[in-house]
DNA sequence: GGAGGCCTCGGAAGG
DNA sequence: CGAGGCCTCC
């Protein structure tokens, strides 16, 4: 396509933003103002103008916005794109690293921890301090550490920073800052970055090598950064540090939609993005061609509320539409029966599709009354958010061999499948190993190698099993150069005894981590024969391949079959971002749930819940449907709730509000059904160690009349009937058919069982 | 090593 | 209430 061709699918603004490609630009993009076009016509027109594709850079948060804008982009300026740098920052900084590697003191094959294996090393390490684990809980550790590396501050500076040593001895956490140094140490010894490591990291490699930096700035004379409000402070840092060469710098955002303040995104670097460059262009998208009006301009009355914000006036030119639609529920459950139904009209009265709908939530746990009212309707749904692929347990096994294979050094993969499949090396020689390890500052996998000088005090038996397991890793290890991904983890998953495990599980769940198993093997055929084409035979072998897949966590592998497609999309508008759908209900607007009860300490919390209202309400094209309940089940407990703030924030002529209730509070509980729960009865049911009279029966009423034949209640199987009995009272078991769960066999003294 | 009971705790989520 | 981690028992 023609630059001229191009140039006229663009509006007079979205036009100049294309072509200001000289110095410092800020692009604001409202929602739904074709953002994504503006970034990736931007590039094909650099490229138009002549300047090598070698030299730009593009910076993006998700892997699927990498994907969409690279398959745009090829669209537009074809062939011309490939030398072109773009991805996630994540993975444009590890390729950067890896190829720098030597200067910071790491392997070129430095293993990526995930959020799981770096939680698994702080565990680890909180034990191994002897510190108490519900003061240190991990997640909260891993949260520290994760801010202080986002904020460039080192392990080393953490415990120099009397501010922060203050605010840690005040949480009563004194200790995290040791527990901050042996992590740093550890994955360095474990040639493993987490991911903030690949970001700090990539900091303190331009801080300390002026060359590598100069480096990379005269590659990258154009960049552009996208969702640039979502950045946190490392990430702008790299960003100016890069471009302070050549002040080609291009960020597009929308301060509106900053909505991860709470992983590290900082609103204030696009805020104040022209005091870093005073000689800044702005340009301001806001004309929306997603919208009615109706949306756009409720979507601006909720976002007016805040104070903090860059001005700027979204219109459209699209229809008024149709009024936001508010519903009342008497329940959860019947708000989902409500908004079940309100799409069930929807379709057969406008002859919609399932996947012109949206159901959007704040939080998951929200989406189960939702389910079940779609599924009574059989209105068939996609629930987004969950364990992604390479999450699966059986995944991370054979990968973490993999890990090993490449870098024998990674801790958590050697922890991982040191003794799975099962090879008697258990965990006190595991602790063992752990211990020596850090008393003579070497990894894990050097001990075991060097098993004699380091001596750990195994015994015999299980240093010969320590032996071939050492062996069978350094075959592994040569495999990988010698053969492709395929050959050589098609061998791994074989003679480890993965494969083998699992295929002897016959439940359903093994069966189905077996196909995960065969479904990552195909991949690696795949990679495997499409790299073999290319004249370079080191292109196809498993390092590289594992290189592509450390940082590919997104779930979502695209289905061909459009039936597949077809469905109801179900999640939290945090993952909403980005998407746009005809019909979106946003569900459960009540006060403390939405805005959270979390986020009501201070304006800045309030107001990005406000932001995250106007992202939900900005995803429609056609209709909204806001609705909330006047109870809800939290926990067990039956709870009330007040319709959320947020309906009132809105200009009532933008609404269409449900038939006032007589009496609008609580009187209208009458009618709630009580949630069906089995209370266990005590009496009836075993009674723990300490409840249980010394060298005396158990309790005189427990089961001991238990027959066959005889219907039982369990907590948790349901009802369902005796087969046989066996052994004594009270160590006698009972075999029982539940309709709902299968033949169970239960050991009475432990039973949670009612006799019905 | 697996099964089952006990205990705890509950936000949103990219790489 | 219910998921997930931990602990205990066999």
């Amino acid at each position: 396509m023609s630059p001229q061709n191009y140039l006229n699918e663009l509006n007079e603004i979205q036009r100049q933003a294309v072509e200001c490609t000289e110095g410092p630009v800020m692009i604001i993009a409202g929602a739904g103002s074709g953002k994504t076009r503006v970034l990736t016509y931007r590039i094909a027109h650099l490229i138009h103008k002549g300047v090598d594709p070698f030299h730009i850079l593009a910076l993006t948060f998700t892997n699927k916005a990498a994907k969409e804008m690279k398959e745009r982009i090829t669209g537009i300026a074809g062939n011309h794109g490939k030398n072109l740098w773009m991805g996630t920052f994540h993975s444009v900084f590890a390729k950067i690293l890896r190829i720098e590697s030597e200067r910071i003191g790491y392997p070129r094959n430095f293993t990526i921890y995930d959020t799981e294996d770096s939680k698994n090393l702080l565990k680890d390490i909180i034990r191994e301090l002897d510190l108490d684990e519900k003061t240190y809980k991990t997640s909260l550790v891993y949260n520290r550490i994760s801010a202080a590396k986002n904020s460039l501050v080192s392990a080393q500076q953490y415990g120099l920073n009397e501010k922060i040593l203050e605010e840690d001895r005040k949480s009563a956490k004194p200790k995290i800052t040791e527990i901050y140094s042996k992590y740093s140490m550890r994955c360095f010894k474990a040639g493993a970055m987490d991911f903030d490591d690949l970001l700090f990291k990539t900091n303190l490699l331009f801080k300390n090598h002026a060359d590598v930096l100069q480096k990379y700035q005269e590659k990258f004379r154009y960049i552009l950064v996208d969702e640039y409000q979502d950045t946190n402070f490392s990430q702008y840092v790299i960003i100016n540090q890069l471009a302070a060469r050549f002040e080609n710098i291009c960020v597009v955002g929308d301060d509106a939609q900053s909505i991860y303040s709470f992983r590290g995104a900082n609103i204030q670097n696009i805020l104040n993005f022209e005091k870093d460059y005073p000689d800044l262009n702005t340009f301001k998208l806001e004309q929306n061609y997603r919208s009615t009006q109706t949306i756009v301009n409720a979507a601006n009355s909720i976002i007016a509320n805040n104070k903090e914000q860059l001005t700027k006036k979204v219109w459209t030119a699209n229809v008024p539409g149709d009024k936001i639609r508010v519903m009342r529920a008497l329940t959860d459950n019947e708000e989902g029966y409500q908004v079940a139904g309100s799409i069930f009209e929807t379709l057969n009265s406008l002859q919609a599709k399932y996947n012109h709908f949206a159901i959007l939530y704040r939080t998951n746990a929200q989406s189960r009354a939702m389910e079940e009212a779609l599924r009574k309707l059989n209105i068939p749904y996609r629930i987004y958010g969950g364990i992604s692929f390479y999450q699966r347990k059986e995944i991370k096994d054979l990968l973490a061999y993999f890990r090993l294979a490449i870098n024998p050094h990674d801790e958590e993969a050697l922890k991982r499948i040191i003794n799975y499949p099962a090879r008697g090396i258990g965990q006190t020689s595991i602790d063992k190993i752990i211990a020596a390890a850090a008393d003579n500052d070497v990894s894990l996998f050097t001990v075991l190698e060097n098993l004699k000088d380091f001596d750990p005090g195994i015994n015999a038996g299980t240093s010969s099993k320590i032996n071939d397991f050492v062996a069978m890793v350094r075959s592994f290890g040569v495999m990988v150069s010698a053969k492709n991904a395929f050959e050589t983890g098609n061998h791994i998953a074989t003679s480890s005894g993965i494969l083998h495990d699992l295929y002897n599980d016959k439940t359903p769940e093994g069966v189905s981590r077996y196909e995960n198993l065969q479904e990552l093997i195909n991949a690696l055929k795949e990679f495997s024969e499409s790299s073999s084409e290319t004249e370079n035979p080191q292109t196809n072998t498993l390092d590289l391949f594992m290189q592509d897949i450390a940082l590919l966590t997104d779930a979502d592998k695209e289905t061909d079959d459009p039936l597949e497609k077809n469905r109801v999309s179900l999640m939290t508008i945090h993952s909403a971002k980005g998407l746009e759908f005809p019909y979106v209900y946003v569900v459960g607007l009540e006060e403390n749930l939405f805005p959270s009860q979390m986020a009501l300490n201070s304006r800045e919390e309030l107001e990005e819940e406000r932001r995250l209202f106007y992202v939900a309400l900005t995803r429609a094209e056609t209709k909204v449907t806001l609705s909330y309940a006047v109870s809800r089940y939290k926990w067990g407990n039956q709870i009330f709730c007040e319709p959320s703030r947020f309906i009132e924030e809105l200009d009532e002529q933008h609404l269409e509000m449900p038939a006032a209730p007589a009496n609008r509070q609580r009187d209208e509980t009458w009618s709630i059904q009580p949630k069906q729960s089995f209370k266990t009865e005590k009496k009836l049911v075993k009674l723990n160690n300490s409840a249980r009279p010394a060298g005396g029966n158990y309790n005189p009423e427990d089961l001991k009349d238990l027959r066959v034949g005889m219907e039982v209640t369990h907590q948790r199987f349901g009802t369902g009937k005796v087969i046989s009995m066996e052994g004594t009272f009270p160590n006698n078991k009972a075999t029982v058919q539940f309709p709902e769960a299968g033949l169970k066999q239960l050991l009475l003294r432990f039973a949670m069982l009612k006799i019905v």
